[in-house]
DNA sequence: CACGCGTACTACGTCAGACATAACAACGGC
DNA sequence: GCCGTTGTTATGTCTGACGTAGTACGCGTG
């Protein structure tokens, strides 16, 4: 518990994704290890979830990706946002605050 | 625009179809209105989505229901919250208020 | 008086997203 | 020599939301 369920964050995934790319590339590893600490540990995302909102995403233009050879003899692949992914994220921003309004008229507020 | 996407609130239909029967027994068409109106016409529920909601729910014991004849002459399904129901609810709400804090991390303010 | 509209629900099928399970691969440390 | 960390890929499953369609009754209007 204090860790939440899959489900809720369905359809924010991409967003969060994004959003550890606005400032600059980065990969998969070390994004989802960004996702672990600055959630507090509350959201620790699946190696496959992610890496398939990769390849979705690039698919949509919403990245691009090119491999390098870190200098730890490990290839990795670097994911780039664009100008789409950009216009992506802050549609989704506007989108989770119509959500967030409406979603909290049926929550109870502790 | 205007509308919210359906992806979103995936996993949270059953916590706002809850929260209309918190009070009281409802039925179908009466929640979907009630979603509508109370949302300010931001989410309108598909009647299967509404209907699957409510097997699933009962199917879980979240719900009961009873059949009863309207007096326009319509059957109807009243659905009940059940203890479980609540306790359900209540976790769900919970839930919400952490995963809120999280997507917030990354999504910029307006 | 036929028709559409509002009410009330059901059946069947589709699709995408998140995940489980598993594997591959190279390095460091004990 | 094997485990843990880094880094990624492949394959398959399951569920929830939705599209499309149909059934059925009553009421008002032209």
């Amino acid at each position: 518990m204090g860790t939440i369920s899959s489900d809720v964050i369905r359809g924010y995934i991409d967003t969060i994704i994004l959003y550890l790319i606005l400032k600059g590339p980065s990969y998969g590893y070390e994004i989802s290890r960004r996702i672990k600490t600055l959630s507090e540990e509350k959201y620790i995302i699946k190696e496959t979830t992610l890496y398939s909102a990769f390849t979705r995403m690039e698919k949509n233009g919403y990245v691009r990706s090119y491999s390098e050879n870190a200098d730890n003899g490990k290839r990795r692949t670097y994911y780039v946002i664009t100008d789409e992914g950009r216009s992506y994220y802050k549609d989704k921003c506007e989108e989770w605050n119509l959500t967030k309004e409406v979603i909290e008229k049926f929550v109870e507020d502790k």
